[in-house]
DNA sequence: GTTGAAGTATGATCGGCGTCGAAGTATCGG
DNA sequence: CCGATACTTCGACGCCGATCATACTTCAAC
């Protein structure tokens, strides 16, 4: 039986550009305790931090979810770095598209 | 048979203090489209509004729920004129809670 | 190559939330 | 007292999203 390889597929996610961000994605990413957990902690980081570096108390297969939901509202953008996928959040482009909106959220999420 | 009168019971909502409020269910609150409208639209009104006079395309019942919603958040106050159940933002509770945070996002509800 | 580590894809489950309609309550104007 | 108006309450229903387990892919190290 002949190999059946696929063509190697496209690791390079798709990140929208600021002008697309709308106000609905956002907020349907940081209303879930999970996301707006990883969302700040990207903003406490220092550095980009991979996949599985967060300790969150969900499997595998549902955070790879929620890093999807994060990159497709415009959150944060992600790349890959060998096996590891890295993740940061896109200040710039969420202050030109909501300005104070992050800064704003993060702040308030620290309180409490 | 005699009238069954129960006590006139009490029209006047319970409103958190703003030491209560938790930004998930602010969160919670204004992820919705049509309390983020609400919202919006007792931000741009110069003077508290009804709850009838918010047009909407939800039934009267579900705009009772949606009011619940953003009352318990601490988002509105909501205070009885006759039948009419008025409605106003907590402006100066949420500065305090979150500051930055409702302006923000009224911003970014009005962009797009 | 093989093996292991890091993520991704898929399908199923399950609970919560927004919605409605119908019936109930409160207040105001005759 | 009698509507009429303005909301509320209560069930029921339907859908969407968070979660998981399993299987798969990709890359790195040996």
């Amino acid at each position: 039986m002949p190999a059946v390889r696929t063509e190697p597929q496209d690791r390079s996610p798709e990140h929208p550009a600021p002008e697309a961000f709308t106000l609905q994605q956002i907020l349907d990413a940081v209303v879930d305790p999970v996301r707006r957990s990883i969302v700040c902690q990207l903003s406490a980081a220092p550095s980009p931090k991979s996949c599985g570096s967060f300790d969150l108390p969900v499997g595998r297969s549902t955070l790879t979810h929620h890093f999807r939901v994060l990159r497709e509202a415009g959150l944060i953008r992600q790349y890959y770095a060998g096996t590891s996928r890295m993740n940061e959040l896109r200040r710039e482009d969420m202050e030109e598209a909501f300005p104070g909106l992050l800064d704003a959220l993060v702040t308030a999420a620290a309180r409490r």
